[in-house]
RNA sequence: GGCCCGAUGGCGGAGUGGUUACGCAGAGGACUGCAAAUCCUCGCACGCCGGUUCGAUUCCGGCUCGGGCCUCCA
């Protein structure tokens, strides 16, 4: 039995999909204007192991993962108009990036990737039949949700909706009904990127963007929807809303998954306060894109998490470890203990726990793909990433190490010693086993 | 201010009403020419104050501290 956390109902609840032959999954992905930082992946790699669970327990091609990518968007505007280039230019940069970001990171593409600006007539589609069931209204330009038309809104985020109308606290549009309503459709300036609608040339809201594509791609209700916990307010229960109200009622998710946020200095992770690491930082500090994502996975998904150097080192530690005891053996069946740990709401700490504990190499390789680990061969984790970074190649290597077993077989261990040290000095450490001399950077 | 979450050993991090992980680091031992790796052993914890209970780290209440959302945010 698998069970998750849904915020919806505050609760772990038995996960039963809607369809087992297709269960469906949206993440929110990212608005492309800037490069990932790791915060920003641990949404990515957890839901791409809850992926790898549900495949295995309900077969291969069961799972539909969708994840959006927003290329329309203020920021994104702001930073094509700081390079004076098209938007497009920034968008296509930052998307292709961040998807190589992910893939250093074991994690594949999702099965659907919609484009906000490919997903615009359903947007404007949406936008009507929300005016029409008296859920949204037009006013200078813009389009406006009807917060107090729907009772129900507040119930994800767990607020009170009459406070939340009361407290607004920023400036309030002279446009809006009620202080909270949010926009669902923006005027654009002759030259900012817009699109015709009933409404005049304009741009989507952020958070119609999601409610589209889910249902374009994926259907009225989903199975799961995931996404960080600081989109549960508003995003998320702006998407609830904007879904159920054009859908006649129907909900949005099954269930709703929230990963916690990933701190540094003990502040969470964020472009605003600065306190970021990127991905592509990391990967050229010389980090494998595995040991990263172990370091995500070191955590239960709802976890805070405080990124630090110590944090990747013992991530390091752990992933040599498992490398040497997997071997060069091939994968081999499923541990029902990991399989067990990742279905009480994606234990993973629990689970790599129970990966290190299979005794078996086939096994323990069969086990890691769960979570995304020991995707390579023990070789090639330990002798790789050599050569451009200067030192010896690995013939060299190994003449120099056939040339201290000769040392040794004469017993001058000194001469044996400075060999085993000069390698050292380039990164290069040897071991003497049963079997003879092995190494690895 | 409102709403919500967390507090476990040197560090990371699960879990449990009564013997509790696991990893990293550390100590000792085996092995080794010496190392490395591996194996064995060891030490160290459940924020504070009450309550419930035969018994609480685990349940309840209060407190303190930390964090998140309320504005863009994974």
């Amino acid at each position: 039995m698998i069970r998750f956390h849904d915020t919806m109902a505050r609760a772990k609840r038995e996960f039963v999909p809607g369809d087992p032959k297709r269960i469906t999954i949206y993440v929110c992905g990212p608005t492309v204007y800037n490069r990932a930082h790791i915060g920003n992946a641990r949404p990515a790699v957890v839901f791409d192991t809850l992926a790898r669970l549900l495949r295995h327990v309900y077969g291969e091609g069961s799972v539909v993962h969708a994840a959006n990518v927003t290329d329309i968007e203020d920021k994104i505007m702001a930073a094509a108009a700081a390079e004076n280039v098209p938007i497009e230019t920034i968008t296509e940069r930052y998307n292709r990036f961040y998807f190589e970001d992910l893939a250093a990171l074991g994690v594949p593409r999702p099965d659907i990737v919609p484009l906000a600006t490919q997903t615009i007539p359903q947007m404007v589609g949406m936008i009507e039949r929300l005016i029409a069931a008296g859920h949204a209204y037009a006013a200078e330009g813009h389009v406006l949700f009807d917060i107090p038309s729907w009772p129900d809104y507040g119930r994800l985020s767990g607020r009170p909706m009459d406070e939340m109308i009361a407290g607004a606290r920023v400036d309030v549009a002279p446009y809006k009904r009620s202080p909270a309503d949010f926009v669902l459709w923006k005027p654009s300036s002759d030259e900012q990127p817009g699109w015709d609608s009933p409404w005049g040339r304009g741009r989507p809201g952020w958070h119609i963007e999601c409610s589209a594509m889910i249902e374009a791609h994926l259907g009225e209700t989903i199975d799961i929807h995931g996404g960080g916990l600081d989109l549960e307010f508003p995003h998320h229960e702006n998407e609830v809303a904007q879904s159920s109200c054009s859908h006649g009622g129907a909900p949005l998710a099954r269930y709703w998954l929230h990963n916690g946020m990933l701190s540094m200095a003990s502040a969470k992770m964020s472009k605003s306060v600065g306190n970021v690491i990127r991905v592509n930082e990391l990967l050229d500090q010389g980090h494998k894109g595995e040991v990263l994502r172990l370091a995500l996975l070191s955590a239960q998904y709802r976890q805070p998490l405080e990124w630090s150097n110590s944090l990747v080192a013992q991530s390091k530690a752990t992933l040599d470890r498992l490398y040497r005891a997997a071997g060069d053996s091939e994968s081999g069946d499923v541990d029902s203990g990991v399989v067990d740990a990742l279905s009480d709401d994606l234990n993973t700490p629990l689970a790599l726990a129970r990966l290190g504990a299979i005794d078996d190499p086939a096994a323990l390789r069969g086990s890691a793909a769960m979570l995304g680990l020991l995707g390579e061969t023990a070789d090639g984790w330990f002798r790789g990433g050599g050569g451009e970074a200067g030192g010896d190649d690995d013939a060299e290597i190994e003449r120099r190490i056939a040339e201290r077993s000769q040392a040794k077989a004469r017993r001058e261990f000194a001469t044996a010693d400075r060999i085993r040290d000069e390698l050292k000095a380039q990164g290069i450490t040897l071991e003497d086993g049963a079997g003879g001399t092995t190494w690895r950077r």
